[in-house]
Formats: structure tokens, sequence, C-alpha cells
RNA sequence: GCACCCUUAGCUCAGUUGGUAGAGCAACUCAUUUACACUGAGAAGGUCGCAGGUUCGAGUCCUGCAGGGUGCACCA
């Protein structure tokens, strides 16, 4: 027997090569339909009535290629669900595709930008053409990503946010809401962006610090301080707390001539304690139609609204010799006007506060009063904060279970209607003369109910999270369908904690409300991938790291493991190519520990009365880290799993076990004892014990390589479907 | 303003219910036809933000403070 010659297949004889083998064994998996739970019974790899795992796959926005995140979420989640799989679990990974309404029209506005087109110049059913179009070719290049990134999802039954199945759920949940009187369609100030011409939720707001001159005007006997002088033309009440001693001779309701902008006016006194006695001078005038202080404090007074500001951020006739210009230049001109009524007091040039922004373009929110659709939340949200607080729903991050239970207490009324083409219709009807709206799903009431009048269809779009937020149900065939009956509630939902709010309470919520039983079991929350020095990526600052260019580069099995150890749940983490580039050292490691048993591996075929004496010691310890790897699998905690396998492969099972069983394979065959080819046959026993668990140990966080050393062993069937060590 | 998180080796971060600090990367010194240079061996590096408290014992629990970050909501 010549010790060297090698047994090992030639592939081995070279560097892993991770370009050549993945497709092709993402190809063996997916045809081999393992993805799909019911092939898996079929074939006896899953018993009928195990338990089942599943995980609904948060749909990327079919819009663009895959960035970190998702290439983190495709990690964890497969890591999970490969897992589950190998352990014996009826195990579902939904995926799907989000049309994301507002999102990808912005996306698509930007395009058309850069043709020298815009939407406002387009019919609204060619804009939809086109932006479907657009997000079906996105949808199918972002499968082709997932693909590569290895997810084991179930393509059978993969679902798009604008499927049939999930907009008659989403109808439906419309008219429920309504039924119980939960919805309601309401001229209240909304966030209005001028550009995009949209309202939008607070979540869809950002703040930005900003200092700006403040104005002090006099206003008949009384100084009003305001940022915005040319909200003022309307303005007809004073203001001030009932309790300001140095206003205390003015009585509510007490009528004062003043001279203001365009004239003469009779202000109103007005007492309301909304008023902050420590703020400017403790009196203000109101702009109840673009302010939500003003607004609540008409409301109060039953006052009447007036709109000074138009849908494009210019003054209207009530403005008088301002009309028509954009608010931005009226301002000056309209505190040069005051001042030279001698109408101003002072200004205050240094003046810091915050203003509201559209979180995609960055441009000033407009506050106005527009109808719009509002859902009641304070009944849906305690039902969310006592499945929490019962432990149905398990939110893993403690911090993030703080939060949202914070968020659920303070919720506001939630604004689903958006003025986007790109979305799901609202399947409810306007009625002219009555200024209101009704639910009409099934598209049968063709006048008004309450005052026969003629109506028109709703032009409005569903905010996009009011679709996301029934996913979980809606993608399984909620209320019939058996995978709803089967997967529901599904197990885990893993998704970034930036959405924590637009998405995953919301599903808490939808979903309690739709099917009384919480959409998830466990909500287990990422970070942010930022860059190597933690910084956010951005396509300005150019640090983006493309996940597909780092796998073309190290291998996807690299990446996965770069993106899983050190990734505690719910942390930001930073992703650092060199640390990539160690775990494709990593995979070449494993690849070289394969070529050595596999060289090795000349196991007596004239000795058969030797049997084969197993190293217990080596076995028990590795028992003990399999049970040690299964524990930190349970517990969620990936990070520590996959570098305690890193740790055992590179540091005991070949830097010391491999070395030491050199030793034993030295002997030349010829001059052999007994014992010592019984020996060597116990050590070339353990060492394919270790590393064919190591492979089953391994495959859900490096599925690709350990795949593909698994066919190369005296193995038959993919090792995809094995069963986990136990 | 309300809430949440963080502060541990040069850098990035782990550290499960309290039991005398760990990893990766970087840097340093060696080794060189070895399963693997996509390698190996070795050494170095920390009063765990500060101050109290609980405890036989605190990186870990409690209180306060400082610094950094995040979210939410106002501000005429």
């Amino acid at each position: 027997m010549e010790p060297t010659a090698s047994r090992a297949p030639e592939k081995f004889l070279k560097p892993y090569d991770p370009k050549t083998v993945e497709p092709a064994i993402y190809k063996k998996w997916e045809e081999s339909g393992y993805f799909n739970p019911d092939v898996c019974i079929a074939k006896n790899v899953t018993s009928p009535d195990a338990e089942p795992f599943t995980i609904i796959m948060p749909p990327p926005n079919a819009n663009g290629s895959l960035h970190a995140g998702h290439a983190l979420f495709v990690t964890l989640q497969d890591i999970m669900t490969r897992y589950q799989r190998m352990r014996g679990k009826k195990t579902l990974w939904l995926p799907g595709a989000d049309h994301a309404g507002f999102e990808t029209q912005s996306v698509y506005e930007k395009k058309l930008e850069k043709e020298g087109r815009s939407r406002f110049d387009m019919q609204p059913a060619d804009l939809y053409r086109e932006i479907y179009d657009f997000t079906m070719a996105s949808k199918s290049f972002m499968e082709g990503q997932l693909r590569q990134l290895g997810a084991s999802c179930d393509w059978s039954r993969q679902m798009f946010t604008l499927d049939e199945r999930v907009v008659d759920v989403v109808y439906k949940t419309f008219k429920k809401l309504s039924d119980d009187g939960l919805l309601y369609r309401g001229s209240r100030i909304i966030n209005w962006c001028p550009k995009h011409q949209t309202s939008l939720s607070n979540l869809e707001t950002n703040r930005i610090s900003r200092v700006d001159n403040f104005y002090y005007f006099q206003y008949g006997p009384f100084v009003i301080g305001t940022a915005r002088p040319e909200t003022k033309f309307g303005d007809k009440y004073v203001v001030m707390h009932p309790d300001d001693t140095r206003y205390a001779q003015y009585t509510e309701g007490q009528q004062i001539p003043l001279e203001w902008i365009n004239g003469p006016i009779t202000a109103t006194v007005i007492k309301d304690e909304a008023i902050d006695m420590t703020f400017g001078t403790g009196v203000m005038t109101i702009t109840p139609w673009h302010d939500q202080a003003d607004f609540d404090i008409a409301k109060r007074h039953d006052l009447p609204f007036e709109q000074v500001i138009d849908w494009r951020g210019k003054l209207l006739p009530i403005a008088s010799e301002f009309s028509g210009m954009n608010i931005k230049d009226a301002r000056a001109k309209i505190v040069e006007k005051l001042k030279e009524k001698g109408l101003l007091v002072k200004v205050d040039e240094a003046y810091a506060h915050e203003v509201p922004v559209c979180y995609k373009c960055e441009r000033e929110i407009e506050p106005q009063v527009r109808p719009q659709w509002f859902i009641t939340m304070q009944p849906l949200a305690q039902n969310a904060t006592e499945a929490i607080k019962d432990k149905r729903v398990n939110i893993l991050t403690e911090q993030h279970e703080k939060i949202a239970l914070h968020w659920l207490e303070n919720i506001q009324d939630w604004n689903i209607s958006r003025q986007v083409v790109w979305g799901i219709p609202i399947p409810a009807k306007l009625c002219e003369a009555c200024q209101d709206g009704f639910v009409d799903i099934d598209d049968t009431q063709h006048t008004c109910p309450t005052c026969g009048g003629a109506v028109t269809k709703d032009p409005d779009t569903f905010d996009t999270w009011f679709s996301s937020g029934q996913w979980p149900f809606a993608t399984l065939g909620y209320p019939d369908s058996t995978d709803f009956k089967t997967f529901y509630p599904t197990t885990v939902m893993e998704t970034g904690a930036d959405i924590l709010f637009f998405w995953v309470t919301r599903m808490l919520m939808l979903g309690l409300y739709r099917t009384s039983d919480v959409p998830f079991k466990y909500v287990y929350l990422h970070g942010m991938v930022r860059d190597a020095k933690g910084k956010k990526m951005s396509k300005s600052k150019g640090n983006v790291i493309s996940p597909i260019d780092v796998s073309d580069q190290y291998g996807t099995d690299a990446l996965r493991m770069g993106l899983t150890v050190g990734n505690v749940p719910g942390a930001d983490m930073n992703l650092d190519p060199k640390k990539i580039e160690a775990y494709k050292k990593f995979a070449n490691k494993l690849w070289n520990i394969t070529r050595f048993i596999l060289e090795n591996n000349t196991s007596t075929p004239d000795q058969p009365t030797a049997l084969p004496i197993p190293d217990e010691a080596l076995r028990h310890e590795f028992d003990a880290l399999t049970a040690d790897v299964t524990r930190e699998m349970e517990q969620f905690h990936f990070y520590l799993a996959a570098e305690k396998l890193y740790h055992y492969i590179w540091d005991r099972f070949a830097s010391e076990i491999l070395e030491e069983s050199k030793l034993i394979f030295k002997h030349d065959a010829s001059t052999d004892s007994g014992q010592a080819t019984s020996e060597r046959a116990a050590r070339q026993e353990t060492l394919l014990y270790i590393l064919r668990n190591s492979l089953k140990l391994l495959h859900p966080f490096m599925p690709f390589i350990t795949e593909e050393i698994w066919s190369s062993l005296p193995n038959a069937g993919l090792l995809m479907v094995e069963h986990w060590p136990a």
C-alpha cells in the first residue's frame, strides 16, 4: 500500500473555486424539489406529521438589485430554513417580491427625470404600464440574485404583492375595518410632499435640523412670532393661554380690528391651553390648514379653515398680490411689505428648529388638509401590545420589544391613501355632493347611499405597507387553503430593525385583526449592514458594497460566513471585505481537509478482519461540539454557532487532529503490524465521521462547499436533506 | 422633551443565569516542495467610560454622572 496514493478526486488538487461550483449546486438543489416541503414529504425526507417551520420572506422591493441588507436577510433566513429542514421539520420559506408603491414610483420618476420626462405629463394608465414592465424586469433579475446567494426558498409558492390573492385579502380587510367602524375618511392635516404630489405617513417623513429667521410682527395690540410669514394671510384668530396674566384683559371671542398684510381685518381672541406661555410672546395666530397644532386648536373652537398654499407650494389668491408665488420666494417679499407697513418688530436670525421633509426627496413637507382614509389604530395596537406582553409573540431582542411597546402605546391613526398610481387601487367611491367616500370592494355602488348623488372611483392607492402588513396570511391563502392551516402562524419573522414600525408591528396588528392569531411566533431583527469603518453605505459616499460582487469575488459561502459570525441580533454590523476573505480561506481549508482525508482513505480492503476501532475521545469531543452548536441554533445564536464551528474545524480538527493523524498514516504498509493497520483504519473512520458531521453542521452557513464536498464522499443523495446530527 | 442602545486589546466587536477577560483584523518575530502560502509556529497587547452601591465575589445586577449613537413627538 502506497500511503501517498491519492484517492481524492482530481478537483481537490486545485484550490476551491466557488464560481464554477455554486451555480451547478444550486441547480441540483432546485431540480431536486426539496425547497418545497410537499416534495420533502413525498420523497420521504420529511414525515407528514412533522412540526411545521415557516418563514415568510420579507419581499424585496422589485425596483433594483440586491444590497447588503438583502444578503444578510437571505443568509439568516436560509440558515434557519436549512437547519430546520435538516432537523426534519416541515419547512417552508416562502419567497416574494414587493411592488413597493411609492418607493418604486420614486425610483421610476428619477429614471424619467434623467430621460427628461415627468410623470405629470403622462396618462396614469401609461405610467402604470411602464412601471409595471420595469418592476417585472427588476423582479426576475432579483430572483436570479437570490439564487446566487443560495436561498433555499420554495419558488413554487412565490408571491407578488399585486397578485390577485393578495389584493383580494387586502380589499376584504379594508371592508372589515369599515364594517367594524375602524376606518374613516377624514379631512385632516396630512404630510404632503409638493414634489411627489402625495400624502405620506408620519413614518415616511424625516426631520432635519435647520436655522431660520424667526419674525416678530405687530398684530393689533399683540406681538406674534412666526417662522413662516407666508402662511399668515388668512390668520384671523389670535390665541393665548387662559392662565396668561399678561393677556388677562382680553376675553375669549373678543373682536379686535387691526391692520394686517393686505389691509385691515378683524381678529378674534381665542384662549387655549395648547399655547406655551414661555415660547415667543405667548401669543400666536393660527393657520389651521397648514399646521397640526393650529388645526387642533381650530377643531376645538370650531373655527373655519382656509387653504393658503396650493398643492405645488404656491400661494393661492387669498395672498392677493403674492398669489401664484412660490412660498420660498414670497417669504422675503412679505416680510419686506410688513416692514414697510411698520409691523415688523424684530427678527431673530438664529432660530434653530427641525422641519419635516419627504424621506425620498428631502423636500420640505407642506402640511395640508385633504380628505384621506384613516385607520383607527388604538384598538388594533392594544391587541398587539397584549400579544407581545403575553409572549404569544417573542421579539428576540429585548430593546426592540421595549421600542415596539412604546410605539404601540403612543400610536396615531394611520393615513393609508396615497396619490400615486403604482399601487393597489383603493376600492372606494367618492361623492362630490357629500364630500365623503364609502367602501365598495365589489364595484357595485354607482350612486351615493347618503344623498343619491353621482359618485366617482377613488383615484388613490393604498400605502404599500397596508398591503405588506397582511403579507403573512395573504401569501398563505387565508382563510381556507391548506397552506394557511398548515403553516400559519408562521414561526419566525426575520427582517430589518429599521422597519419595525413600518412593517412588523403592522403585520402583528393586522394579523391579529384578521386571523385572531399572531402572524409569527418569533421576531428576529437584524441591524443595518455598514461599511468596514461602520459608515452607512450610500451611493453618494461611494462606499456601497454589492453582495453580488462580493459573492463573485470570494464565493457566496464566504460572504454568508462574513455576514453571520460576530453579527449579534439587533445590532448594526460592519462588512469588511477582509473578513470575507478570511472565510474564503476557511472554505479552502475545508477543501484541503477533505483532500487530506480522502488521500489517506486507503482503508484496508486486503484485511477484512481488522475491525475499525473508533477513537472514542475524538468522537465524544465532536459530539459535545454538536450539542453546543445545536443549543446555539435553538437560541438563534447563529453568530456563535458559526464561530464555534470555524474554530473547531480550523484550530482543532485541522491543526491538531489532522496533524496528529499524519503520524498514524506515516507507517509503511509493508512493515505494518496488524495493530498499526487497525489503528490507522480506526483513525480513518474517525476522520470521516468528523468530516461528514462537520459538513452537516456547517451546511446551513456554507451550503455550497459543504454540498460539493459531500458529493465527493461515498454518500447517496443531497446533504441539504441529511439529518442534523443529534 | 419622551424612549432606547452603546462605552471591553491599535481597529471592529463577542462575553448566555454574577465566579479573576476572548475572537477576527492589523502590527511584531520566526518557519518554507507542507493536505492547505488561500500555510504553520511564537510572542505582544486590556486598572472592561467615571463614581458609588448590593455581594464572599461585578465586564455582568442597582443608582448617579460623563461621552457617543438611534428612534418617536412637539415648538406658533
